[in-house]
DNA sequence: CTTGACTCTATACCTAAGTACAGGGTTTAC
DNA sequence: GTAAACCCTGTACTTAGGTATAGAGTCAAG
């Protein structure tokens, strides 16, 4: 029984109900069909895109960046030349993220553990 | 000559002019005086915190909690101990974000080199 | 067979984070 | 000494990302 309702797929990935209609209408996320009474139906998958929809907004990426991320998805007609393409800019914004949240963290580990002679936050380097 | 008008300081940390007065308003920014006239004037060190709040924003804090991670600041009148409480919180939330990024780099990183039975980028583990 | 919990669409409302005037004073360059 | 290019405050508008409400249909339990 992979299937819920609205309200099933909105709680078991932590978002309010109205926000499932929202990140449909945004192109996020699509139920799997509809019942004859035009009731929304998901699966387990639908979940676990919700909760990934989340983490990289926590990451600072916005909707549509995430629509982009999201849509980098294999299928059988994608060559591995349009992937890669596809996928190298993200990486490199990634990558970028990451070097400054190490500052950030290198940083934030300086000043909770030795504070003689550190500096603002805002100085480290990134 | 470390002193800048708002559209200087604005310029130098490309963000709008208005933003820099907006800024100032929530309490992230401060001009170091104003002049007879009532202009504001800044400091080579508004640029960097204004570089700072620009790029933890991209990490996805908000101005609310930038300004808490710039508040961190020492001071002469904090303590190690309390430093250590107010920073370890944040060190947490800065090491879940590295580890959700460093999911999403190795499968963005998997997807452009061997693109043979990897899966949709929201089943990242992180 | 009706009542309560659920769903639908559509529209309105809200907060965060800006961005853009309006109306007026100031400074600088000719 | 007067334009152009600044700056000031205050208010209004905008966009993203939701959240709430209204009015109506649906389903399951007693």
């Amino acid at each position: 029984m992979d299937s819920l309702t609205i309200s099933q797929v909105a709680t078991r990935g932590g978002i309010n109900l109205q926000t499932v209609r929202y990140y449909e209408h945004q192109g996020l996320l699509a139920p799997t069909s509809r019942t004859e009474a035009g009731y929304r139906i998901f699966s387990a998958e639908s979940v676990r895109r919700i909760r990934f929809i989340k983490r990289a907004q926590e990451l600072g990426f916005s909707l549509k960046e995430i629509k982009g991320l999201l849509s980098l998805r294999i299928d059988a007609h994608t060559t591995q030349a349009d992937i890669r393409q596809r996928t190298q800019g993200k990486i490199a914004d990634v990558e970028q993220k990451i070097l400054h949240l190490q500052a950030i963290h290198a940083t934030l580990l300086r000043m909770a553990e030795d504070c003689s002679g550190c500096g603002p936050l805002k100085d480290c380097r990134s």
